[in-house]
DNA sequence: TTCATTTACGAAAACGTTATAGTGTTGATA
DNA sequence: TATCAACACTATAACGTTTTCGTAAATGAA
């Protein structure tokens, strides 16, 4: 009935409770008859052994946490996937912790992690985390040995490994695409400066139109509020971007940051008699499951995020396992990849 | 720099394991002076037990394993949001596997886990274990003693603690929705009968068409293959629902087993010239982001997947805290909800 | 026969805890 | 002064493993 353990068959098989772990690991210290008693014993019942107590023998757990800061959402479970994946493929186990975007519960998170019950850390850190810039329980991490893959969402000033994406990258070629389309008031729909990869993507439009010499206006520019992404505050999400469309009727092409602006825009703007894509294109970024079967298609940035998830436990489980030298620390950039789709077909 | 331990700080402070344990406990059996000593001396070098040895010692890990068939998929992805929650609020770490539909993978995963790693599963079955009705996976970890909740997707034939959706009512209130507004030739969409959530919400379509008189026709039924669903099969999945929306022109409304299928036979629709919800009314299930930004925002039966969760871990921690007393087997059903956006409208 | 070597196993320590059961010192009581 | 309790600790076992070391018995060589 209750699990078995060496102990037991040890007592039931009349011998001791090394020679049993040792005929189970086919050690040649044990006769062939013993050891094969012992295993056809152990087979019958189904011997498993108990994963704590080896934990705490050998001080690794052949485990992984992992932090993201939000679990219904399609680019995080991705990475996670992605994670899990290879995690799986190396014989690790993947825990999950989310912060809901809050700092104390990143902290706590990790805490609890922390005391033995994971190797190692991947993480994306939460929003809060990057407002405070309070990042001591990550330098704490990793000043006990513990390793941290950070993704996504990273931090300059700690060294580890990262993997990102190459956000700016991406956001300029999307632009560039609206603007080889023919389009030349390109609007930007973006978040506010403190959130990392809408800063990142802001600065990709800005490279795309110098490049082309088209001028910059702020005009064009829309900076939405993040409490606006919360629950309940569709509507002022909505009017936000109405507002804009309205007060900017000459804008042809609209690029926005995720896929919850593109397709709010989309809505308004047909709501004010725009056809897309014949008289506006739109262009989002992340490619989940809103850009595919919104009507029209969006054209999105694909970030990938099962790769960049495989990529984060790879870099994290080598470092887990070379215990000889220390690899340098990385910083892999995962390349986006622009899925076109009705959004911005020409016609 | 390494890992703090009871055995550091004793040796440190020069006085025994036991009463450097004793004193973070606050026992009276230590004098209040040595007390204070180790507990200055612990929280100045940030002393955390290690929770293996007390998983190892105390044979509870205070962790739950969670299995689900997909995470990049919203509805699963609410409910393990709401497993975290009240799992945290009650000192509960989740570990996360993920069978992708497979059954192998499913039984490697609880394999795994099982050994000492968790105190209880919460699971919902993949398609795969479904189909083969092999549950001896599911059966053993029960009759070792570890508590198993069943969610969703659950197995009459396994004897444990479960929480579903009323697919069935839900389904039928949908419907009803639809023939109060005035809809007579109301059509299904749905997959086929192994999928049990499937199943279900067909028969409350019928319910429904029975409840007010409404004849049953296979005409208006379209049972779409499961393989339909993979990556890459999309257009399979459009031409089917193409075709049919084609032969049956004098369709009004449709209701439609999930959100992927709804959204797809909006845009066929269109297509197709019908004006929604004038002229055709559509009603998804699960109450995910594509729902609410689809245009027309698509109406359909939320599932309350957080409150799933949350009930669910809520069982299993009640299983696992009352060692007393084994309280009976619990089937939870949780209602659902038709939330109504555009796609129903009247006019 | 004696000593060395092999064979086949068992004892014990260790991982980090906690809980139970000692133990030596002090001070009070009879 | 002998006894006893209270005090303030320490030792030990246990959770389930693995591994190092130890050791009887059997074998082989001299």
């Amino acid at each position: 009935m209750q699990k078995l353990t060496l102990k037991k068959i040890a007592r039931e098989l009349d011998v001791s409770i090394s020679t049993v772990s040792k005929s189970l690991k086919d050690s040649p210290e044990i006769s062939e008859d013993t050891r094969q008693k012992v295993k056809a014993f152990a087979k019958l019942y189904n011997y498993r052994p108990n994963t704590i107590a080896l934990s705490l023998k050998n001080r690794k757990t052949k485990t992984i946490g992992v932090i993201i800061p939000e679990i219904v959402h399609h680019f995080f479970t991705t990475v996670v996937s992605g994670i899990e994946k290879v995690a799986n493929e190396k014989g690790y186990t993947v825990i999950i912790g989310l912060s809901n975007e809050s700092f104390d519960k990143e902290v706590t998170n990790m805490e609890k992690l922390a005391n033995g019950s994971i190797d190692g850390f991947i993480l994306s850190v939460s929003r809060e985390t990057q407002l405070k810039k309070d990042y001591h329980h990550l330098k704490e991490s990793i000043d006990h040995g513990m390793p941290v893959v950070l993704f996504d969402r990273t931090i300059p000033e700690i060294e580890c490994d990262k993997v990102v994406v190459d956000d700016t990258q991406g956001a300029k070629n999307a632009v560039l695409k609206l603007i080889s389309s023919g389009c030349t008031n390109i609007a930007l729909i973006t978040t506010e400066d403190h959130v990392n990869v809408g800063k990142l993507r802001t600065s990709g439009y800005q490279h795309a139109l110098e490049e082309r010499g088209i001028d910059f206006s702020d005009r064009l520019v829309l900076k939405l509020k993040d409490e606006f992404n919360e629950e309940g505050l569709e509507g002022q999400l909505n009017s936000g971007i109405e507002l804009f469309l309205r007060s900017n009727p000459d804008i042809d092409a609209i690029f926005a940051v995720n896929e919850k602006y593109a397709l709010t825009a989309m809505k308004a703007a047909r709501a004010l008699g725009k056809q897309i894509p014949s008289e506006l294109k739109v262009v989002g970024f992340t490619d989940g499951v809103l850009s595919k079967y919104a009507t029209p298609s969006l054209t999105t940035v694909s970030q990938h995020g099962i790769q960049l998830g495989e990529k984060a436990a790879e870099l994290l489980i080598r470092r887990l396992e070379e215990d000889d030298y220390e690899p340098p620390y990385q910083t892999v950039v995962v390349e986006t990849r622009l899925i076109e789709r009705e959004s911005t077909s020409q016609g």
